[in-house]
RNA sequence: GGGUGGUUAGCUCAGCUGGUUAGAGCGCCUGUUUUACACACAGGAGGCCGGGGGUUCGAGUCCCUCACUACCCA
């Protein structure tokens, strides 16, 4: 093995193998338990950030975690074409050569953006593949290919077809610039600062006015109403009043929706610009004007403001208003704005002919948003974690009707036809060549296509083939877990369910596994704009994949955001490097002593023979650690397994284990190989499905001296539980030996002792004399000690004298030390030494007495921990009279 | 306005159903080139677990309340 691992030099080829093994494509015809995870569809011409190396680390490593236990498991990959995203991408291009889209018309158009798909498209996915994701890249598809879009031409048709999609004309958040329809949920509010405008309205037939206020002066042309809260004491029915500017005739009109306290408690009523108006408009039945266009000018019936753009159009008018003395006052208002999430335009509230799905309410059991409301709180489908639940339920019960149609033209173009020669609407899955109701070949195709979210909603039963009743839709539907990024739970995640049940009736998932937002180190979003992104690549070449995927999800919890910082990483890489040197390690003192690699000793229900304290102590803490991870993972910890694995292999393996093994081989003892071998294997295994590749690098190192081909890790079992017989005392006794060794190092270190400088040591211990006369060496190697005499010195005054309280003192022995350091230590201080410890003990006593000696507490208390504070007490009390012991030798001395 | 998190060591965070004297990484201090590893080893310092109240034999953990902070929805 090299001295150094080096990633790039490694990962690579690794991948290579991997993918020419066909290790990432399930046997679809095998009896093997399914797994199935449907991997979030990038869009199709971005680029990776870390989000996306978050969101496939921890879905590799469940991936991979169940393949090697034995499921069949399929990582569906996919692109999406985003709509708006890429159609804005190719228009801004366009537009700096002074092109718009409609220069070039729709199939000119559709041309260029599948050039710049075909250039730039698949690049996530290419670079992806560098973070070492196992995913069926032999199923890879793209939203736009022919079974997707089947998929979504066949819901489309059902839909309709049930009375569940339908087109009506509703105020619609419609962005001037994109000028499309968007979604409730493309929407952002944003608090601005604007103004509240106070416009006279005078009565038809007096001098008497009501004052109104208003934020958008400029809709004014468009009021077909005043309105006033029915309780409102100005309210007198019949009254009409004049619209400034323009001389139209209103009615006042009482709605409970108006605020008593809101502004001058009375509202112009502008039913096609604001959608609380146009529900007014809607119970009154108020005519409804347009006066702006789909660009934000104002229209025709607007008089001289014909063409002014709203925002010019509101200060204009504004200002007109004073001059003509309709305005009493402007005051500074904070209130919200929706603008496009896309392009951060203020959207227009407009009227407009859109498409819609019924969704229904989650109070009504056969609506979509019912059967999507009660898949979750009927536990078919968990969240985790569980406090999403919540919210998921909370926005689906306050869902609305989902604007489907969008005015652009990349995308799934409605499969709607209308006919020239009669009303009939023909909805069809493939292209007709007449009107289904009167059969004329005058027919022409809706303009618009489909929110991008339909077709991600049909997402993991579509790319196994429905409505095709396909070999891998029945074997991996329902999917297992969905995982992805808290933020599109409601954009992605509901409509998947929705859909899902709407066109499968079963869940797609059972489990919405859901990860956080990545920040930098100071806590903000990472973001283009702000320049503080990490490109996942960059930080490949550094640290190497391995570690940023451990680096990435380690130490967090599920849901939670995450702080990414050079630190982080460096403790990664060097937890690889420490890894990858206990290996070179352990082969290379192996190959010295020429083990012979038996291949039975990688197999899975391999029952490893082994007779020492020290390998059983290791075997004890592995087995522990083995049962842990599964456990974490189970519950989809997985950075809580990680972390376990981390300790076991640096603190217990590292530290412990392989120093205790180089005392007993430099003896001449050769068990310990075979035992430092399987440790490091079944720790491979463990942690192979974070860190592919170092694992695999170094799997294949032992494979090289193995005698049977051990073939690649991610194919092998994962480690389960072995039985092997282990005493249950043998922690215990290796815990007191390291607490004798880690006494003595302590004392050394206090004392400046040379580390060179050996030292002699006496220890005495009823219970443990025969233990510690087993680990005579390591104690002596470890602390460096000269020797060991097991007599009871601790009355010399020239002393260091320990008492040490170790974990198990069930005999209530304790293990007693006398350090010989007469040139360093003298009475005066030692007797110091000692009066502080006896103090800490005796104040251990005292909050151990208060505890046990409490009568509630022995009735109430589970007795395990009853005893086990009886047993800590009497350790305490015996300690505190070997020190008080010791000292009155030492005084009277 | 409604909701959901967060607040634990100097920094970044774990701490699952309440039960040792609260943990890790980084940073800090001291020592060591001990033949796997200085990206390391050994030793050490550092915490009224945001404030207040309650439940309990026992609270970082459960309940109430307040403060600050982030996000989501309207």
């Amino acid at each position: 093995m090299d001295s150094k691992y080096n990633p790039s030099a490694v990962e690579q080829r690794i991948y290579n193998t991997w993918l020419k093994n066909g290790y990432f494509s399930p046997d679809i015809n095998s009896e093997k338990e399914p797994f199935t995870i449907t991997m979030p569809p990038p869009n199709v011409t971005g680029e990776l950030h870390l989000g996306h190396a978050l969101e496939k680390a921890i879905e590799d490593a469940l991936i991979r975690w169940k393949r090697m236990k034995g499921f069949a498991v399929l990582w569906q990959p996919g692109s999406d074409h985003a709509g708006i995203a890429t159609q804005w991408a190719v228009e801004l291009q366009l537009a700096k050569k002074g092109i718009s889209r409609h220069d070039l018309g729709r199939d000119k158009f559709l041309e260029n953006v599948w050039d710049h798909v075909t250039k730039y498209g698949g690049i996530i996915h290419e670079q992806s593949r560098r973070l070492g994701i196992s995913a069926d890249w032999t199923r890879h598809l793209f939203t736009l290919d022919e079974g997707p879009s089947l998929a979504v031409r066949t819901t489309f048709v059902n839909l309709y077809k049930k009375g569940l999609i339908y087109r009506n004309e509703r105020i619609i958040n419609w962005c001037p610039r994109c000028s499309t329809a968007l979604s409730d949920l493309e929407v952002n509010y944003k608090d601005v600062q604007g103004k509240l405008y106070y416009v006279k309205y005078f009565h038809s037939n007096s001098s008497d006015y009501i004052t109104v206020a208003t934020t958008r002066p400029e809709t004014l042309f468009g009021d077909t109403a005043v309105a006033m809260n029915p309780s409102d004491e100005r309210f007198i029915d019949g009254t009409t009043l004049t619209v400034p500017l323009c001389d139209r005739e209103v009615p006042l009109i009482a709605d409970e929706g108006i605020e008593l306290e809101f502004g001058t408690g009375v509202l112009k009523v502008t039913p096609a610009h604001d959608v609380l108006d146009f529900d007014i408009g809607q119970r009154h039945d108020l005519p409804s004007l347009c006066v702006i266009n789909n660009d934000g000018t104002l229209n025709e019936l607007c008089g001289k403001y014909d063409g002014v753009d709203r925002f010019d159009a509101r200060h204009k008018i504004s200002q007109e208003l004073e001059d003509l003395g309709y305005l009493e006052k402007v005051e500074e208002y904070q209130h919200s704005v929706g603008s496009c999430q896309r392009c951060d335009s203020v959207l227009e509230p407009l009227p407009s002919l859109q498409w819609f799905v019924n969704v229904g309410s989650h109070e009504q059991e056969n609506s979509i948003a019912g059967k999507a409301y009660k898949a979750v709180t009927s536990g078919d489908i968990s969240i985790v974690p569980e406090r999403f639940t919540k919210i998921y339920l909370n926005w689906i019960s306050s869902i609305r009707d989902w604007c489907i149609s969008r005015q652009l033209w990349w995308g799934h173009r409605i499969p709607v036809w209308y006919c020239e020669n009669c009303e009939g609407l023909t909805v069809v899955i493939d292209v007709p060549d007449k009107c289904e109701h009167c059969s004329s070949p005058s027919i022409f195709q809706d303009e618009d296509v489909l929110d991008t979210w339909f077709s991600s909603g049909l997402w993991p039963h579509s790319t196994l083939g429905w409505p095709n009743e396909t070999k891998a839709y029945e074997k991996f539907y329902p999917t297992s877990v969905l995982e992805t990024g808290y933020d599109i739970l409601f954009f992605w995640v509901a409509r998947m369910i929705m859909m899902g049940i709407e066109n499968t009736g079963t869940v797609p998932f059972k489990t919405v596994l859901l990860h956080g937002l990545i920040r930098d180190s100071s806590g903000a979003k990472m973001s283009k704009t702000r320049g503080n992104t990490l490109n996942p690549l960059e930080l490949i070449d550094k640290y190497g994949t391995d570690a940023l995927r451990f680096a990435l999800t380690t130490g967090t919890a599920p849901g939670n955001d995450l702080r990414i910082s050079e630190g982080k990483l460096e403790a990664s890489r060097n937890f690889t490097t420490k890894i990858w040197n206990a290996a070179r390690y352990v082969l290379n003192i192996l190959d010295k002593n020429n083990f012979a690699y038996n291949g039975e000793l990688f197999d899975s229900d391999y029952k490893i023979n082994v007779s020492n304290r020290e390998d059983f102590w290791i075997l004890s803490k592995l087995e522990r650690l083995i049962i842990d991870t599964n456990q974490s993972l189970e519950q989809f910890e997985i950075g809580e397994a990680q972390q376990k694995i981390y300790e076991f292999i640096w603190n217990d393996y590292c530290d412990w284990y392989i120093e205790m093994s180089k005392v007993r081989i430099a003896k001449g003892d050769e068990d310990p190989l075979k035992c430092l071998l399987y440790v490091l294997a079944t720790s491979l295994k463990l942690i192979h499905p974070f860190m592919p590749y170092i694992t695999e690098e170094i799997w294949q190192a032992i494979n090289q001296r193995s005698e049977k081909d051990l073939d690649s890790i991610m194919v092998t079992n994962y480690p389960e539980s072995t039985n092997v017989a282990i005493p249950d005392s043998i922690e215990d006794e290796i815990s007191t030996v390291i607490q004798v060794i880690k006494s003595v190092r302590n004392i050394r270190s206090e004392f400046n002792i040379n580390p060179k400088h050996k030292i002699d040591a006496f220890i005495t211990s009823n219970a443990f004399n025969d233990i510690f006369n087993d680990e005579l060496d390591l104690i002596k190697s470890t602390a460096a000690i000269n020797e060991i005499y097991f007599t009871n010195h601790t009355n010399n005054e020239n002393n260091v004298n320990l008492v040490i309280n170790g974990v198990n003192s069930l005999q209530g022995d304790l293990v007693l030390m006398s350090l010989p350091l007469s040139d360093v230590v003298d009475l005066d201080q030692e007797i110091s030494r000692l009066t502080n410890d006896l103090e800490s003990c005796i104040n251990n006593i005292k909050r151990l007495d208060a505890l046990v000696s409490n009568e509630k507490f022995r009735e109430k208390a589970d007795p395990v921990v009853v005893n086990n504070e009886i047993d800590k007490l009497k350790a305490s009390e015996i300690q505190r009279d070997r020190l008080q012991e010791i000292m009155s030798h030492l005084k009277r001395g």
